[in-house]
DNA sequence: TTGATGACCGATCGATCGATCGGTAGAGTG
DNA sequence: CACTCTACCGATCGATCGATCGGTCATCAA
């Protein structure tokens, strides 16, 4: 029985997820998370997707719920910085808000199944874990909630409540991964843009008493903002030029 | 050791559901699938928390899937009739749909851990229940599609894609089962009311040219709506008592 | 040619899974 | 008193769980 070779890859080549065994493995656990959720998925199921013996796993990871963790703090660290880098010089609240809703569901579209295992199966991991992925969730909330703030104190966004405004437009904008097909009729960008205007309406957004529109605003254009998406999603995708690079 | 007396019972008498051991078993059952999702749930957990023995459960249930399934009918059942009675002769489209968000919202918070396992649990489902779930959950959802349908039409709802308004205003209140504690600052009926101004903002709904308010609609008032949730949370949550009167 | 290293596998570990068995205690009925 | 029924329980079933063991084969540097 042939064993596999190891894949040779020059440094610098841009590399596919899939195209290292430990990618393989990422990627097959990956999607069965996604679609069958994390308990329900056992290491033979993940074994037999990669194309590898149950062994051979932990040749490359450290346990299954290891897996799991990495997925979300890789997941929350990249929507953090994309947040920031999408918000980064816009300081009308309106920018803002339209400048988080666009990435958020950018990311929840373009990385679809680690979006979703990153928001549904956080009650599965351990205590330590639990404790620094939600600090993770609680700093990327924060930027929402300043956006928020700023926006009703300066009149522009007019909302009955902070909170509750703040997580029907988190869980609205989740919820994208949980519908989101790319074989459907819209393109990420699109729906981003979409949801940008839900959001806007959502809060009051208005300029000199006239509903403020994602067209309206001087912001950044959506197709910036899902390059600046996509820019760090291949940054741990493989994980390994990175560590070439460096 | 002692054997648990049967529970002596009135006919019609209001009855809670952890009284009966099977209501026990269901609400145990209904806790753990919350906290910790159905899979990740044990029979001996179910069993330990209902102070019975594994065997003892199959005593009064069928299997541990039946008992997931069960919970996502009598959910899906019970909120699509409290839906109807909600928008029951309401005509303007607007009135509707705060009808339905409050409704939604209403049976989210005040039976949010059969609603959270209900929305959350559907994939741990086989086929041929899988396909009669997702068939109420369409009827359900049929009812905001009509509600956006005719108030796009009517030109007092706008928004860009009714399909994706849909989708975002679902998700939206379905996450409240995801953060909502009754021992939060809310109230279910605040956080219905401030779910409905939302929602109404959300997909532009105007009169005269003017933003629409819950405020401002002569809609069936919260309380009313709530007891109504609370009527058919009432009907199924005692499955004997209806059957003793039946 | 040798020795080290990376990539992997077959076999199997103890634990836990959902479910079932043959029972037993006690209340109710005739 | 005998019988039935409900309400359970201890023991255990085969299957599957995540994880680990001691290997084997191929590559490559010395």
């Amino acid at each position: 029985m042939p064993r596999r070779q190891p894949v040779p890859r020059a440094a610098g080549q841009a590399t596919a997820a899939e195209s290292s065994t430990k990618g393989r493995i990422e990627q097959a656990a990956l999607e069965l998370f996604a679609a069958k959720g994390f308990e329900a998925t056992g290491i033979r199921d993940i074994a037999d997707r990669a194309g590898l013996s149950t062994a051979a796993l932990y040749h490359y990871m450290g346990s299954k719920d290891e897996l799991l963790v990495a997925f979300m703090v890789e997941s929350m660290t990249e929507l953090i910085r994309a947040a920031r880098a999408a918000i980064d010089g816009c300081d009308d609240p309106a920018g803002q808000l339209a400048a988080l809703v666009r990435t958020h569901v950018g990311f929840h579209t373009l990385d679809a199944q680690r979006s979703l295992v990153a928001d549904d199966e956080l009650r599965a991991v351990s205590d330590v874990a639990f404790t620094k992925v939600m600090q993770l969730r609680d700093g990327y909330e924060l930027l929402w909630a300043e956006t928020l703030d700023s926006g009703a104190r300066s009149g522009e966004f007019s909302f009955v409540d902070a909170r509750i405004t703040r997580l029907a437009l988190l869980e609205m904008c989740n919820g994208v991964a949980r519908w989101y097909s790319d074989r459907g009729p819209k393109h990420p960008s699109e729906i981003a843009d979409c949801f940008a205007d839900l959001a806007l309406s959502m809060v009051g957004a208005t300029r000199s008493g006239q509903p403020v529109r994602l067209a309206d605003l001087r912001s950044r254009p959506t197709a910036e903002i899902l390059a600046l998406v996509e820019t760090e999603l291949r940054g741990s995708n493989d994980s390994l030029d990175a560590a070439v690079i460096a």
